[in-house]
DNA sequence: TTGTAATTACGAAAATCTTCGTATATATTT
DNA sequence: AAATATATACGAAGATTTTCGTAATTACAA
């Protein structure tokens, strides 16, 4: 269950907004870049063909909802990526995160937690 | 510079075996999964158009180097990933790259290290 | 030298992903 | 009721990526 890019757009605004019909979907698409409304509607048949979306379609307009949890799509790529970009060395891809960027008070101390809890065991 | 995922493969076998000709790519390559050797080739050329490889080829059989660091792709795609695959959620990657997995007690300590560091700033 | 093997160049087929036009059906408005 | 607007279905064009066949060239071997 890979997304592309195209559908990763469709899947973020699905779990943003939650169920939208082609319609709101498009019009949130295209504040971010010119989308056609037809060009919506085949990605999210598509994406329904492939289990990436269910939809209701007791309405006229039918209703597309996300199938797939975000954390779960989330990891597949960073499992992806970690294997065929960072040739599998996880610490460096945690290392490259953090590095340069701003990270938060919040953010440190979750992290102390998570560390602290992983100390643990 | 974005490198596709064949691309990736290429530069990944460069970057951990240094410069190589075709027929040593290819052959690594196969070890992965099979792959036609002027199909290699080809890649290759192309990846030197765009950029991403330099060649030698001052003997018959031109020699192969990556011209991008793997540290500067690697956080391009980093980026990239964050932006349309965690809504931009820093922490929310990297806890999603340290949680469950193990994580052994030199990647911890690294880990504190930066932690500290950031915390003095 | 003649043939065999290995290499590069190149075009184009194949596969995948993205986009949209058109047909058809259904609702809404005048 | 007729015209207009809005929806879905579907095929196919366009764009990008991946694959490989064939031709031309250069080295190597018999």
């Amino acid at each position: 269950m890979k997304p592309t890019e195209s559908e990763l757009e469709i899947l973020q605004l699905l779990w943003e907004h939650g169920p939208l019909t082609v319609r709101a979907l498009n019009d949130k698409l295209n504040k971010q870049r010119r989308v056609g409304y037809t060009t919506s509607l085949k990605m999210m048949q598509i994406m329904t063909e492939k289990g990436m979306l269910t939809r209701d379609t007791s309405l006229r307009s039918h209703v597309y909802a996300p199938a797939l949890q975000p954390a779960s799509v989330q990891s597949n790529i960073l499992d992806h990526v970690l294997k065929t970009v960072f040739m599998g060395d996880r610490s460096k891809l945690v290392l490259q995160a953090l590095g340069n960027q701003h990270v938060s008070r919040e953010e440190l101390s979750e992290l102390k937690a998570l560390i602290q809890k992983m100390e643990e065991k």
